[in-house]
DNA sequence: GAGTTTGAAACT
DNA sequence: CAGTTTCAAACTC
């Protein structure tokens, strides 16, 4: 990963490599500065969860000895082909990190002493949440390696909601309560919310600042760990207070009670973080900085890594500001830009947690669609291929021959799709891509609502993309999480999706910080939500439209220009022939045609050339 | 690894 | 919109 030049080149802006605020606030004084809130809020943590199993497992915090090896049941996949990578000393952002861990937490619920706003109440929870990293991710890493293997066939095992008390040498105690997104520390005062992904920084004991992340840099898990050793995002609720209940145990604090409500949620995402085969290499750019949807990393909203090999990126976490405005940009001119790229993803064969038979619903379809005229949609070249989906009618494919599934061709109706776990692939190794974290992103009923708007299909409304299992406490929950998922899609300015593609969940939260029940003012949110980044990279942004052809022009190598060539061929270009097809291919807006007028638009398609073009060979 | 093919993304 | 160019991955040898 070439980074960029910061000499020379005078059409190359400076950026301000972004630091984190230097300001120390102890984490206590952040908390006193908390707005109280009523409630915790109704979870906005929407996982792509797609059955609840496990009914009965066995408490997390089961002993007094905390038994690690449980533990590991709440390691997701991406963290575990972390922690796998890290012990080949490969693929890490940020080598000196030995072991990352991502703690999400949706909103944490900080409930102090009653009346009793003591220091050492704060420090009680300084010392709970200033655990050393060191500590706790070598031993989230020395346990997941050897378990690696079964982790992954088993599909991601997450904790949904627990429930721990904490007791710090005779101190009362305050208790954890946790659902999908929300803790509530409990005892007799006000609650106080801590945003989501917020990241910490901790100089070992204090945290010295806090950060709420802006929503690109929430899609990047990677670097929170990665560079700066003393930072900490908290993401997720259950294995912050795992981690936490460990490291207090470790440091001889004693647990009082240790509950653990048995909720456990299987995820599964269809695209493997890393690629076994093939190491953790990624993108390859040369020319677009990484900060265009060419680049693989960027447009799956993850930096790019050491293993990448492109020139002149800008996809880092140092200029995090400039790729969040880009990405913006691109975002506001195509909305879809970063949605998940396979969308109604319902999943309804409950009982299968296993990636390796994961089975592409019928309806599940690339958001887009493909356009594909060569590769007959049987190699990666096509999208709809490469994300194992079959073409759909949003597709504008020739010669379809999607091994997941034609594109319906007739008005008869689409070949039945197959399903990839019943028979073997000629092509296994589409079974086992790395890095398409578009498609990681799966679970996404809004993208849905936006991608049934955006492609032409006007057909009846998509199911659901989730089904809700029986969880029994929990699927109330799940069910409001549904029903605001519903309530989105109106308002679509107002949310936005984190694409995790490191991670197995998509969640849709509302950008609103008055919703979620704080302030900007009240953290140190330096740049959320503030407008001024667009100042700051206006020159990047510049450049990079400064970088179009028109003004970079370089003359295309040899081979583009003989494509180009035969490209221009007569007949193969020209516009009717193909919006016939597409017309007759694509239902919604076009009112089917019968057999007749097809056939003369079969007709017209074959006129002018004297060989058929489509589907040869 | 070099060269080619391919179709999405970007641009006009 | 459509046509063209740019781009990086997928593919081939
Ligand atoms: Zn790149
Ligand atoms: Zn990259
Ligand atoms: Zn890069
Ligand atoms: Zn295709
Ligand atoms: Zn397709
Ligand atoms: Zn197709």
């Amino acid at each position: 990963m070439d980074s960029p030049k910061s000499d020379g080149n005078a059409a190359e802006p400076s950026f301000p490599v972004s630091s984190l605020p230097a300001q120390k606030s102890p984490f206590s004084k952040f908390l006193s500065n908390l707005s109280p809130i009523q409630s915790a809020r109704t979870s906005r943590y929407t996982p792509r969860l797609s059955e609840s199993s496990f009914p009965a497992t066995p408490p997390v915090f089961g002993s007094p000895g905390l038994d690690l090896q449980q533990g590991t049941r709440f390691l997701k996949r991406d963290e575990i082909a972390d922690s796998s990578s890290n012990a080949q000393g490969q693929c890490n952002y940020s080598p000196s990190s030995s072991a990352k861990r991502h703690l999400t937490l949706g909103s944490l619920s900080l409930v102090e002493g009653s009346g009793n706003k003591s220091k050492s109440k704060h420090e009680s929870f300084d010392k709970i949440l200033g655990f050393s990293s060191e500590n706790i991710w070598s031993h989230v890493l020395e346990h997941n390696v050897g378990q690696e293997a079964s982790q992954r066939r088993q599909g991601i095992c997450r904790n949904l909601q627990f429930e721990a008390t904490f007791n710090k040498k005779g101190d009362a105690g305050f208790s954890c309560q946790t659902t999908s997104d929300s803790v509530s520390f409990t005892e007799n005062g006000g609650n106080r919310i801590i945003p989501s992904h917020t990241m910490f920084q901790s100089n070992g004991s204090d945290f010295i600042s806090m950060k709420k992340l802006t929503d690109y840099q929430i899609s990047q898990e990677k670097h929170i760990f990665g560079n700066e050793r003393s930072n900490y995002l908290l993401k997720d609720i259950s294995d912050s207070l795992i981690s936490t209940g460990r490291e207090v145990f470790n440091h001889d604090y004693s647990m009082a009670k240790r509950q653990v409500f048995n909720h456990v949620v299987v995820f599964r995402k269809r695209e493997t973080y890393i690629d076994e085969s093939e190491g953790c290499k990624r993108c390859n750019c040369k020319r677009s900085k990484c900060l265009k949807l060419y680049c693989e990393c960027f447009a799956a909203g993850i930096y790019c890594v050491d293993s990448c090999a492109c020139e002149n990126c800008y996809n880092k976490p140092e200029y995090e500001d400039t790729v969040s405005d880009v990405r913006e940009q691109i975002e506001s001119r195509n909305p879809l830009a970063f949605a998940p790229t396979v969308v109604n993803q319902a999943n309804t064969s409950p009982n299968v947690a296993d990636d390796q038979n994961w089975i592409s619903p019928s309806s599940a379809r690339h958001k887009r669609g493909c356009k594909c005229k060569r590769s007959k949609c049987l190699k990666k070249y096509c999208e709809c291929y490469r994300a194992k989906v079959g073409c759909s009618d949003g597709c504008r494919c020739e010669c379809c021959d999607n091994y997941f599934g034609k594109k319906s061709e007739s008005i008869f109706g689409a070949e039945k799709w197959k399903n990839p776990s019943q028979e073997n692939l000629n092509t296994v190794e589409v079974m086992s891509d790395h890095v398409k974290a578009g498609t990681a992103n799966q679970f996404s009923s809004t993208w849905e609502e936006l991608v049934n708007l955006s492609h032409l299909t006007t057909h009846s409304r998509v199911v659901p993309s989730m089904t809700l299992p029986d969880m029994g406490g929990i699927s109330n929950v799940l069910h409001a999480q549904s029903q605001k998922g519903n309530g989105l899609q109106l308002s679509p300015g107002h949310y936005h999706w984190y694409s995790a593609p490191l991670s197995t969940t998509l969640a849709c939260v509302s950008k609103s910080s008055h919703e979620l029940g704080f302030t900007n003012a009240a953290y140190d949110m330096k740049g959320y939500g503030s407008s001024n980044k667009l100042k700051d990279n206006s020159n990047l942004i510049n450049t990079l439209k400064a970088h179009s052809p028109k003004q970079k022009r370089v003359s295309p190598p040899q081979h583009q220009l003989d494509r180009s060539d035969s490209r221009s061929t007569p007949g193969l270009q020209s516009g009717p022939k193909f919006i016939l097809q597409a017309a007759a291919s694509s239902p919604p807006l076009t009112p089917y045609c019968n057999t007749e007028d097809r056939m003369n638009q079969m007709e017209i398609d074959s006129q002018g050339s004297s060989h058929d073009f489509k589907c040869q060979e």
